[in-house]
DNA sequence: CTCTTGACTACACGAGCGTGTAGTAGTTTG
DNA sequence: CAAACTACTACACGCTCGTGTAGTCAAGAG
Protein backbone atom coordinates (compact mmCIF):
# COMPACT_ATOMS: atom_id res chain seq x y z
CA UNK A 1 0.00 0.00 0.00
CA UNK A 2 0.76 3.68 -0.62
CA UNK A 3 3.15 2.69 -3.17
CA UNK A 4 2.45 5.99 -4.65
CA UNK A 5 3.71 8.00 -2.27
CA UNK A 6 7.56 9.18 -2.32
CA UNK A 7 10.23 7.29 -0.24
CA UNK A 8 10.55 9.90 2.17
CA UNK A 9 6.43 10.02 2.73
CA UNK A 10 6.57 6.12 2.92
CA UNK A 11 9.41 6.32 5.64
CA UNK A 12 7.76 9.18 8.01
CA UNK A 13 4.49 7.39 7.84
CA UNK A 14 6.32 4.23 8.38
CA UNK A 15 7.96 6.17 11.31
CA UNK A 16 4.90 7.30 13.13
CA UNK A 17 3.10 3.84 12.58
CA UNK A 18 5.84 2.84 14.69
CA UNK A 19 6.85 5.15 17.32
CA UNK A 20 2.99 5.29 18.11
CA UNK A 21 3.58 1.46 18.72
CA UNK A 22 6.61 1.10 20.44
CA UNK A 23 7.28 4.14 21.50
CA UNK A 24 10.48 6.08 20.39
CA UNK A 25 13.03 4.09 21.80
CA UNK A 26 10.96 0.48 21.03
CA UNK A 27 10.92 1.25 16.96
CA UNK A 28 14.25 0.60 15.78
CA UNK A 29 15.67 2.60 12.10
CA UNK A 30 16.18 -0.57 10.49
CA UNK A 31 12.49 -1.91 11.58
CA UNK A 32 10.89 1.45 10.33
CA UNK A 33 13.34 1.19 6.71
CA UNK A 34 11.69 -2.17 6.63
CA UNK A 35 8.22 -1.27 6.76
CA UNK A 36 8.58 1.56 4.43
CA UNK A 37 10.22 -1.06 1.78
CA UNK A 38 13.71 0.85 1.84
CA UNK A 39 17.06 0.27 3.04
CA UNK A 40 18.36 1.71 6.61
CA UNK A 41 20.67 3.70 5.03
CA UNK A 42 18.00 5.94 3.03
CA UNK A 43 16.38 6.59 6.21
CA UNK A 44 19.88 8.46 7.39
CA UNK A 45 20.06 9.92 4.03
CA UNK A 46 16.47 11.68 4.10
CA UNK A 47 16.69 12.55 7.61
CA UNK A 48 19.79 12.49 8.64
CA UNK A 49 19.33 10.86 12.56
CA UNK A 50 16.38 9.17 14.51
CA UNK A 51 16.23 12.08 16.53
CA UNK A 52 15.82 14.55 13.49
CA UNK A 53 13.44 12.07 12.07
CA UNK A 54 11.33 12.47 15.22
CA UNK A 55 11.07 15.98 14.59
CA UNK A 56 10.31 15.63 11.18
CA UNK A 57 7.39 13.46 12.35
CA UNK A 58 6.24 16.10 15.00
CA UNK A 59 6.28 18.61 12.59
CA UNK A 60 4.52 16.82 9.92
CA UNK A 61 2.13 15.43 12.57
CA UNK A 62 1.47 19.09 14.23
CA UNK A 63 0.80 20.40 10.97
CA UNK A 64 -1.54 18.00 9.22
CA UNK A 65 -3.83 18.27 12.99
CA UNK A 66 -3.94 22.03 12.57
CA UNK A 67 -5.17 21.42 8.85
CA UNK A 68 -7.79 19.04 10.31
CA UNK A 69 -8.84 21.56 12.80
CA UNK A 70 -9.05 24.40 10.18
CA UNK A 71 -11.19 22.18 7.86
CA UNK A 72 -13.40 21.27 10.74
CA UNK A 73 -13.83 24.57 12.00
CA UNK A 74 -14.55 25.62 8.39
CA UNK A 75 -17.35 23.14 7.38
CA UNK A 76 -18.77 23.63 11.02
CA UNK A 77 -18.56 26.55 12.43
CA UNK A 78 -16.23 27.68 15.56
CA UNK A 79 -19.18 27.44 17.92
CA UNK A 80 -20.07 23.95 17.23
CA UNK A 81 -16.92 22.68 17.32
CA UNK A 82 -17.29 20.95 21.20
CA UNK A 83 -15.03 19.77 24.11
CA UNK A 84 -16.99 16.31 23.70
CA UNK A 85 -16.02 15.80 19.67
CA UNK A 86 -12.82 13.96 18.87
CA UNK A 87 -12.19 13.67 14.50
CA UNK A 88 -11.70 10.39 13.83
CA UNK A 89 -9.45 11.08 10.95
CA UNK A 90 -7.44 12.56 13.41
CA UNK A 91 -7.02 9.64 15.82
CA UNK A 92 -3.34 8.38 13.91
CA UNK A 93 -1.85 11.87 14.00
CA UNK A 94 -3.03 12.53 17.18
CA UNK A 95 -1.67 9.49 19.19
CA UNK A 96 1.17 10.12 17.73
CA UNK A 97 1.85 12.85 19.32
CA UNK A 98 0.53 12.20 22.67
CA UNK A 99 3.08 9.10 22.15
CA UNK A 100 5.71 11.74 21.27
CA UNK A 101 4.96 14.08 24.15
CA UNK A 102 5.06 11.70 26.77
CA UNK A 103 8.71 10.45 25.15
CA UNK A 104 10.01 13.96 25.42
CA UNK A 105 8.95 15.97 22.30
CA UNK A 106 9.24 19.16 23.30
CA UNK A 107 7.28 20.08 20.10
CA UNK A 108 4.38 18.27 21.50
CA UNK A 109 4.20 19.56 24.82
CA UNK A 110 4.72 23.20 23.68
CA UNK A 111 1.07 22.12 21.66
CA UNK A 112 0.20 21.03 24.56
CA UNK A 113 0.37 23.67 26.57
CA UNK A 114 -1.54 25.32 23.72
CA UNK A 115 -4.60 23.53 24.41
CA UNK A 116 -4.37 23.50 27.68
CA UNK A 117 -4.08 27.94 27.47
CA UNK A 118 -7.45 27.57 24.45
CA UNK A 119 -9.81 25.20 27.34
CA UNK A 120 -8.45 27.35 29.96
CA UNK A 121 -10.30 30.76 28.10
CA UNK A 122 -13.30 28.47 27.31
CA UNK A 123 -13.60 27.13 30.29
CA UNK A 124 -14.13 31.04 31.01
CA UNK A 125 -16.03 32.02 28.65
CA UNK A 126 -18.47 29.29 28.50
CA UNK A 127 -20.24 29.52 32.24
CA UNK A 128 -17.86 26.59 33.96
CA UNK A 129 -18.00 27.52 37.41
CA UNK A 130 -14.53 26.65 39.20
CA UNK A 131 -12.39 28.49 40.82
CA UNK A 132 -8.83 27.48 39.29
CA UNK A 133 -9.63 27.36 35.34
CA UNK A 134 -6.01 26.43 34.65
CA UNK A 135 -6.39 23.46 36.73
CA UNK A 136 -9.37 22.78 35.43
CA UNK A 137 -8.33 22.93 31.97
CA UNK A 138 -5.33 20.48 32.56
CA UNK A 139 -6.86 18.21 33.88
CA UNK A 140 -9.70 18.11 31.20
CA UNK A 141 -6.77 17.93 28.64
CA UNK A 142 -4.78 15.30 30.29
CA UNK A 143 -8.18 13.50 30.73
CA UNK A 144 -8.87 13.33 27.12
CA UNK A 145 -5.55 12.39 25.88
CA UNK A 146 -6.19 9.75 28.10
CA UNK A 147 -8.02 7.88 25.17
CA UNK A 148 -5.10 7.94 22.84
CA UNK A 149 -2.44 6.28 25.21
CA UNK A 150 -4.62 3.90 26.54
CA UNK A 151 -6.09 3.39 23.18
CA UNK A 152 -5.23 -0.60 23.69
CA UNK A 153 -6.96 -0.84 26.85
CA UNK A 154 -10.17 0.91 25.74
CA UNK A 155 -10.44 -1.87 22.97
CA UNK A 156 -9.83 -4.38 25.13
CA UNK A 157 -12.75 -3.25 27.48
CA UNK A 158 -14.88 -2.48 24.75
CA UNK A 159 -13.99 -5.43 22.38
CA UNK A 160 -13.82 -3.36 19.37
CA UNK A 161 -12.14 -1.22 17.20
CA UNK A 162 -12.64 2.64 18.27
CA UNK A 163 -11.30 3.35 14.83
CA UNK A 164 -14.61 1.83 13.22
CA UNK A 165 -17.38 3.73 13.11
CA UNK A 166 -19.21 1.73 15.42
CA UNK A 167 -16.53 2.04 18.22
CA UNK A 168 -16.34 5.54 17.39
CA UNK A 169 -19.98 5.99 18.06
CA UNK A 170 -19.70 4.15 21.28
CA UNK A 171 -16.87 6.41 22.39
CA UNK A 172 -18.49 9.23 21.79
CA UNK A 173 -21.69 8.64 23.54
CA UNK A 174 -19.71 7.93 26.39
CA UNK A 175 -18.09 11.12 26.19
CA UNK A 176 -21.61 12.88 25.90
CA UNK A 177 -22.88 10.73 28.30
CA UNK A 178 -19.96 11.24 31.10
CA UNK A 179 -19.99 15.67 30.32
CA UNK A 180 -23.65 15.79 30.10
CA UNK A 181 -24.37 14.85 33.61
CA UNK A 182 -23.06 15.78 37.02
CA UNK A 183 -21.62 12.73 39.07
CA UNK A 184 -21.41 14.33 42.47
CA UNK A 185 -24.46 15.85 43.73
CA UNK A 186 -23.52 19.64 45.11
CA UNK A 187 -23.41 18.31 48.69
CA UNK A 188 -20.86 15.55 47.67
CA UNK A 189 -18.57 18.15 45.99
CA UNK A 190 -18.93 20.49 49.00
CA UNK A 191 -17.82 17.83 50.82
CA UNK A 192 -14.87 16.61 48.72
CA UNK A 193 -13.95 20.68 48.68
CA UNK A 194 -13.68 21.06 52.32
CA UNK A 195 -11.55 17.74 52.67
CA UNK A 196 -8.96 19.22 50.23
CA UNK A 197 -8.90 22.70 51.02
CA UNK B 1 18.00 6.50 51.63
CA UNK B 2 16.34 3.23 51.74
CA UNK B 3 19.81 1.70 53.44
CA UNK B 4 17.58 -0.36 55.75
CA UNK B 5 15.47 -2.45 53.54
CA UNK B 6 17.21 -5.68 52.21
CA UNK B 7 19.24 -5.69 48.27
CA UNK B 8 15.95 -7.13 46.88
CA UNK B 9 13.75 -4.98 47.77
CA UNK B 10 15.83 -1.89 47.05
CA UNK B 11 16.29 -3.17 43.62
CA UNK B 12 12.46 -3.88 43.06
CA UNK B 13 11.80 -0.37 44.38
CA UNK B 14 14.66 1.15 41.70
CA UNK B 15 13.18 -0.98 39.26
CA UNK B 16 9.52 0.52 39.72
CA UNK B 17 11.02 4.27 40.10
CA UNK B 18 13.07 3.54 36.72
CA UNK B 19 10.34 1.60 34.25
CA UNK B 20 7.87 4.06 35.47
CA UNK B 21 10.17 7.52 34.27
CA UNK B 22 11.95 5.37 31.24
CA UNK B 23 9.16 2.57 30.66
CA UNK B 24 10.47 -0.83 30.43
CA UNK B 25 12.30 -1.06 27.78
CA UNK B 26 13.95 2.30 28.00
CA UNK B 27 15.30 1.03 31.82
CA UNK B 28 18.63 -1.31 31.78
CA UNK B 29 19.14 -4.05 34.34
CA UNK B 30 22.84 -1.83 34.76
CA UNK B 31 20.66 1.35 35.25
CA UNK B 32 18.50 -0.31 37.97
CA UNK B 33 21.29 -2.25 39.89
CA UNK B 34 23.06 1.22 39.97
CA UNK B 35 19.87 2.68 41.29
CA UNK B 36 20.02 0.34 44.34
CA UNK B 37 23.95 0.73 44.64
CA UNK B 38 24.45 -2.86 43.53
CA UNK B 39 25.85 -5.12 40.73
CA UNK B 40 23.74 -5.94 37.81
CA UNK B 41 24.57 -9.74 38.48
CA UNK B 42 22.74 -9.29 41.46
CA UNK B 43 19.98 -8.54 40.19
CA UNK B 44 19.49 -11.67 38.07
CA UNK B 45 20.42 -13.58 41.10
CA UNK B 46 18.08 -12.24 42.84
CA UNK B 47 14.98 -12.18 39.78
CA UNK B 48 16.05 -14.55 36.76
CA UNK B 49 15.61 -12.40 34.10
CA UNK B 50 14.27 -8.99 32.89
CA UNK B 51 10.68 -9.89 32.80
CA UNK B 52 10.50 -12.23 35.98
CA UNK B 53 11.67 -8.65 37.39
CA UNK B 54 9.04 -6.83 35.83
CA UNK B 55 6.41 -9.49 36.94
CA UNK B 56 7.38 -9.35 40.10
CA UNK B 57 7.32 -5.47 40.45
CA UNK B 58 3.81 -6.30 38.93
CA UNK B 59 2.79 -8.09 41.65
CA UNK B 60 4.01 -6.18 44.30
CA UNK B 61 2.32 -2.96 43.16
CA UNK B 62 -0.77 -4.81 42.68
CA UNK B 63 -0.71 -6.47 46.31
CA UNK B 64 0.00 -2.80 47.61
CA UNK B 65 -2.61 -1.32 45.75
CA UNK B 66 -4.94 -3.95 47.20
CA UNK B 67 -3.75 -3.11 50.69
CA UNK B 68 -4.00 0.64 50.50
CA UNK B 69 -7.28 0.03 48.91
CA UNK B 70 -8.70 -1.59 51.68
CA UNK B 71 -7.33 0.39 54.28
CA UNK B 72 -8.98 3.02 52.77
CA UNK B 73 -12.35 1.33 52.84
CA UNK B 74 -11.70 0.13 56.76
CA UNK B 75 -11.27 4.16 57.38
CA UNK B 76 -13.54 5.87 55.30
CA UNK B 77 -17.00 3.68 54.69
CA UNK B 78 -17.03 2.03 50.95
CA UNK B 79 -20.04 4.79 50.33
CA UNK B 80 -17.64 7.29 51.12
CA UNK B 81 -15.18 6.12 48.47
CA UNK B 82 -15.69 7.85 45.83
CA UNK B 83 -15.16 8.34 41.98
CA UNK B 84 -13.25 11.36 42.18
CA UNK B 85 -10.76 10.55 45.27
CA UNK B 86 -7.28 9.57 43.99
CA UNK B 87 -5.21 8.16 47.09
CA UNK B 88 -1.76 10.54 47.16
CA UNK B 89 -0.04 7.45 48.67
CA UNK B 90 -0.87 4.89 45.55
CA UNK B 91 0.38 7.84 43.06
CA UNK B 92 3.98 5.98 42.49
CA UNK B 93 2.33 2.68 42.28
CA UNK B 94 -0.65 3.66 39.94
CA UNK B 95 1.50 5.38 37.81
CA UNK B 96 4.12 2.42 37.48
CA UNK B 97 0.87 0.06 36.84
CA UNK B 98 -0.60 2.63 34.48
CA UNK B 99 2.94 2.69 32.61
CA UNK B 100 3.61 -1.35 32.97
CA UNK B 101 0.42 -1.85 31.29
CA UNK B 102 1.10 0.67 28.39
CA UNK B 103 4.49 -2.04 27.96
CA UNK B 104 2.14 -4.89 27.54
CA UNK B 105 1.73 -6.40 31.36
CA UNK B 106 -1.32 -8.72 31.13
CA UNK B 107 -1.61 -8.31 35.34
CA UNK B 108 -2.02 -4.68 34.82
CA UNK B 109 -4.66 -5.22 31.79
CA UNK B 110 -6.44 -7.60 33.75
CA UNK B 111 -6.06 -5.42 36.65
CA UNK B 112 -7.58 -2.71 34.59
CA UNK B 113 -10.21 -4.83 33.17
CA UNK B 114 -11.60 -5.59 36.74
CA UNK B 115 -11.86 -1.58 37.48
CA UNK B 116 -13.93 -1.05 34.14
CA UNK B 117 -16.04 -3.42 35.47
CA UNK B 118 -16.77 -2.48 38.98
CA UNK B 119 -16.85 0.96 37.34
CA UNK B 120 -19.53 -0.42 35.16
CA UNK B 121 -21.68 -1.94 38.49
CA UNK B 122 -21.08 1.42 40.17
CA UNK B 123 -22.87 3.28 37.26
CA UNK B 124 -25.56 0.95 37.37
CA UNK B 125 -26.49 1.23 40.91
CA UNK B 126 -26.14 4.67 41.26
CA UNK B 127 -28.34 6.15 38.69
CA UNK B 128 -25.88 6.73 35.88
CA UNK B 129 -27.78 7.89 32.40
CA UNK B 130 -26.42 6.19 29.49
CA UNK B 131 -27.07 2.51 27.47
CA UNK B 132 -23.80 1.61 27.37
CA UNK B 133 -22.67 1.16 30.79
CA UNK B 134 -19.71 -0.60 29.35
CA UNK B 135 -18.64 1.73 27.43
CA UNK B 136 -18.96 4.72 29.72
CA UNK B 137 -17.14 2.98 32.86
CA UNK B 138 -14.12 2.06 29.99
CA UNK B 139 -13.80 5.83 28.76
CA UNK B 140 -14.11 6.84 32.76
CA UNK B 141 -11.02 4.19 33.39
CA UNK B 142 -8.97 5.62 30.54
CA UNK B 143 -9.61 9.38 31.29
CA UNK B 144 -8.63 8.82 34.98
CA UNK B 145 -5.45 6.92 34.12
CA UNK B 146 -4.65 9.56 31.83
CA UNK B 147 -3.86 11.78 34.57
CA UNK B 148 -0.88 9.23 35.68
CA UNK B 149 0.32 8.72 32.12
CA UNK B 150 0.69 12.59 31.53
CA UNK B 151 1.39 13.81 34.84
CA UNK B 152 4.44 15.07 33.22
CA UNK B 153 2.50 17.33 30.95
CA UNK B 154 -0.04 17.90 33.99
CA UNK B 155 2.56 19.31 36.31
CA UNK B 156 3.93 21.35 33.20
CA UNK B 157 0.80 22.78 32.49
CA UNK B 158 0.27 23.58 36.23
CA UNK B 159 3.95 24.68 36.92
CA UNK B 160 3.46 22.21 40.15
CA UNK B 161 4.30 19.19 41.91
CA UNK B 162 1.09 16.89 42.06
CA UNK B 163 2.39 14.66 44.73
CA UNK B 164 2.88 18.05 46.45
CA UNK B 165 0.04 18.71 48.90
CA UNK B 166 -0.89 21.91 47.01
CA UNK B 167 -0.77 20.76 43.31
CA UNK B 168 -2.35 17.31 44.78
CA UNK B 169 -5.02 19.60 46.23
CA UNK B 170 -5.38 21.53 43.06
CA UNK B 171 -5.43 18.70 40.85
CA UNK B 172 -8.79 16.82 43.34
CA UNK B 173 -10.83 20.32 43.43
CA UNK B 174 -10.40 20.25 39.50
CA UNK B 175 -11.63 16.81 39.13
CA UNK B 176 -14.47 17.38 41.81
CA UNK B 177 -15.49 20.83 39.54
CA UNK B 178 -15.40 18.94 36.03
CA UNK B 179 -17.70 15.80 37.28
CA UNK B 180 -20.27 17.94 39.63
CA UNK B 181 -20.90 19.98 36.64
CA UNK B 182 -22.41 19.24 32.87
CA UNK B 183 -19.84 20.88 30.13
CA UNK B 184 -22.78 19.80 27.65
CA UNK B 185 -26.81 21.17 28.09
CA UNK B 186 -29.16 18.63 27.24
CA UNK B 187 -29.72 19.87 23.78
CA UNK B 188 -26.07 20.17 22.64
CA UNK B 189 -26.13 16.38 24.21
CA UNK B 190 -29.44 15.14 22.01
CA UNK B 191 -27.37 16.88 19.36
CA UNK B 192 -24.35 15.30 19.32
CA UNK B 193 -26.09 11.86 20.05
CA UNK B 194 -27.68 12.37 17.11
CA UNK B 195 -24.87 12.85 14.87
CA UNK B 196 -23.08 9.53 16.40
CA UNK B 197 -26.14 7.34 15.88
C1' DC C 1 37.72 -27.96 60.86
C1' DT C 2 35.17 -29.04 56.69
C1' DC C 3 31.20 -28.64 53.89
C1' DT C 4 27.30 -26.33 52.15
C1' DT C 5 24.58 -22.54 51.03
C1' DG C 6 23.20 -18.04 49.65
C1' DA C 7 24.37 -13.14 48.73
C1' DC C 8 27.15 -10.91 45.78
C1' DT C 9 30.78 -9.41 42.05
C1' DA C 10 33.57 -9.54 37.70
C1' DC C 11 33.75 -10.52 33.21
C1' DA C 12 32.85 -12.31 28.65
C1' DC C 13 29.27 -13.57 24.94
C1' DG C 14 26.34 -12.55 20.94
C1' DA C 15 22.81 -9.56 19.28
C1' DG C 16 20.85 -5.23 18.03
C1' DC C 17 21.30 -0.42 18.13
C1' DG C 18 22.47 4.48 15.85
C1' DT C 19 25.77 6.06 13.02
C1' DG C 20 29.61 6.57 9.51
C1' DT C 21 31.60 5.52 4.91
C1' DA C 22 32.04 4.04 0.32
C1' DG C 23 30.00 3.15 -3.76
C1' DT C 24 26.31 2.47 -7.67
C1' DA C 25 22.69 3.93 -10.95
C1' DG C 26 19.98 7.32 -13.12
C1' DT C 27 18.91 12.01 -14.04
C1' DT C 28 20.05 16.84 -14.62
C1' DT C 29 23.04 20.55 -15.95
C1' DG C 30 26.47 23.15 -18.42
C1' DC D 1 29.72 14.39 -23.85
C1' DA D 2 31.25 15.16 -19.24
C1' DA D 3 30.42 16.77 -14.73
C1' DA D 4 27.44 17.16 -10.84
C1' DC D 5 23.83 15.87 -8.22
C1' DT D 6 20.31 12.92 -6.09
C1' DA D 7 18.19 8.62 -4.58
C1' DC D 8 19.58 4.64 -2.91
C1' DT D 9 22.28 0.28 -1.06
C1' DA D 10 25.88 -2.48 1.39
C1' DC D 11 28.75 -2.84 4.98
C1' DA D 12 31.63 -1.93 8.95
C1' DC D 13 32.29 0.84 13.51
C1' DG D 14 31.70 1.21 18.46
C1' DC D 15 28.36 0.97 22.02
C1' DT D 16 24.87 -0.90 25.08
C1' DC D 17 21.80 -4.36 25.90
C1' DG D 18 20.18 -8.99 28.33
C1' DT D 19 22.21 -12.97 29.54
C1' DG D 20 25.65 -16.70 30.87
C1' DT D 21 29.59 -18.31 33.71
C1' DA D 22 32.96 -18.52 37.18
C1' DG D 23 34.38 -17.26 41.42
C1' DT D 24 34.62 -14.69 46.24
C1' DC D 25 33.13 -14.19 50.86
C1' DA D 26 30.62 -14.77 55.12
C1' DA D 27 27.46 -17.53 57.95
C1' DG D 28 25.61 -21.77 59.68
C1' DA D 29 25.65 -27.13 60.17
C1' DG D 30 27.73 -31.48 61.04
Amino acid sequence: MNDDLTARARIRDAAIKLFTERGIEGASIRDIATEAGVSSGLVRHHFGSKEALRAACDEYALGRMFELGRELVDEQGLENVNVATVQPVAFPLQTYLVRSMMDGSETASAMFLQTVSYGEEWARTHGVVTDDYRAWSAVIAVMKLGVYVLREQLELALGEDIASPAGYARMNRAFVDIFSQPLLTPEQAANLRKDNS
